[in-house]
DNA sequence: AGGCCTGCTGTCAGTTTCTGGCAGTAGGAT
DNA sequence: ATCCTACTGCCAGAAACTGACAGCAGGCCT
């Protein structure tokens, strides 16, 4: 095994702890000594991987993923950059750093001539028309998605009445003017879309979705016939 | 210097030919031998990288750029996801392709359990209601403002009457219901912007622009008072 | 304070990988 | 055929890596 697989292999393998593991751990998981662990922690943080480590604590890995080398087209980053724009422009303020970070990432590491091109990109995203979502927190949907907690919403119907509903959440629709959460009902015991401008009120419950996101999506799919870009 | 660095350096200099260039030359360059350079080449190949070489031919590389190992959050990873996701699905076919294999490339790398995500992703973006282009070939446009050179349209103005203009296009504009070139006009002798599907006709001349892009972007930026983002 | 559990760094002998030089093969253009 | 070039295997020497060891340090608990 390269030195480099190695590496990307204790990345996964820290990023199956939820807690700190002691290096110890670490090396004979991965069958090299402690000291080696030691080395390949550092080669990892000097690529900029946030390990944190103390004395009598273990190691934690802040979330996230280390891209190895990758040959991208000038097209394939100009879709990225546009892509990634556009999530900025247009999107919740916390994608909207997320994307505004990758994005400074992927500068750091351009040469000058493709860093140039970058910053003055002749694709352009408008920002000035933002879609409406009333005053629906657009990422606390997102992570109760990614964590699977049911959501309390009060809803308002196309003739203005508001209903309780207690729904699943599994997927955010982008349009253009607006943002659709596409959840299971357990009011109307069915799957149904709700217009984030026409959520009134809403609230995180811990109660767990009995469902993963996959299996409610493939469902809605199934029903809906819908191909894979909705 | 380590060979991660050296890699990456060769990978640079290969960009800044735009003819063959042997094998001797480039390890003259970087101050190796050319067995190295031999292998130095095929390990990048083997990396991805599209360099065609044949004996008495020497090197070219097919552009594109090489992203060293780059951490990335899972956030960041979303936001890239969706945003190649809506260039997929609402730009032109060759944006198109390019997001698409953007997307499948980080996808291979991806780990199990990320790349599963990513499959099964919470984000969508609709692609039924496809912006007003026209017959115009947006991919012209971008490749023409990418080479610098000046376009012959017909245009129809706001009452329907047709002009034909010389233009010197800089930019292009994503709203969600039209693109917008944003050029210099001869005809009107400023700054113009022209709708997509309006452009009733289009030939990219092989007339260059006398400016550079970035000059022309500075400087409408500047009339226009306008941000980064448009 | 001491003990336990842990992370960290330097050193060095042994191991592994890389490099350059050389020899030989092969292809494209003239 | 000649010239210019890419390619691969081999091998000695150079460079990088590994594991074992020693010593230092921090957090937590008793």
């Amino acid at each position: 095994m390269s030195r480099t697989t190695r590496l990307l292999d204790l990345i996964q393998l820290l990023r199956t702890y939820r807690r700190p593991v002691s290096g110890n751990t670490l090396a004979q998981r991965l069958g090299i000594s402690i000291r080696t662990l030691y080395r390949d922690i550092a080669t990892l943080q000097a690529q900029g991987a946030d390990i944190q480590g103390a004395p009598g604590f273990g190691y934690v890995l802040k979330p996230g993923f280390l891209m190895p080398p990758m040959m991208l087209s000038e097209e394939e980053i100009e879709a990225l950059v546009l892509g990634a724009r556009w999530v900025a422009a247009r999107t919740d303020d916390e994608l909207k750093d997320a994307a505004r970070n990758a994005l400074a990432k992927i500068a750091a590491v351009l040469p000058a001539d493709l860093r140039r091109e970058l910053e003055t990109n002749s694709l352009l995203v408008s920002s000035t028309k933002r879609p409406i979502v009333g005053a629906t927190d657009l990422a606390a949907i997102r992570e109760a998605i990614r964590q699977g907690f049911k959501l309390d919403i009060g809803y308002a119907d196309i003739n203005g009445r508001s209903t309780n509903r207690r729904i699943w959440p599994f997927a955010l629709g982008y349009f253009e003017e607006t943002r659709v959460l596409a959840a299971w009902c357990e009011l109307r015991e069915d799957f149904r879309h709700f217009r984030a401008e026409r959520i009134a009120s809403m609230i995180v419950t811990d109660i767990r979705v009995p469902q993963t996101r996959q299996q409610l999506l493939a469902e809605w799919r199934r029903v809906h016939n819908v191909k894979s870009d909705m």
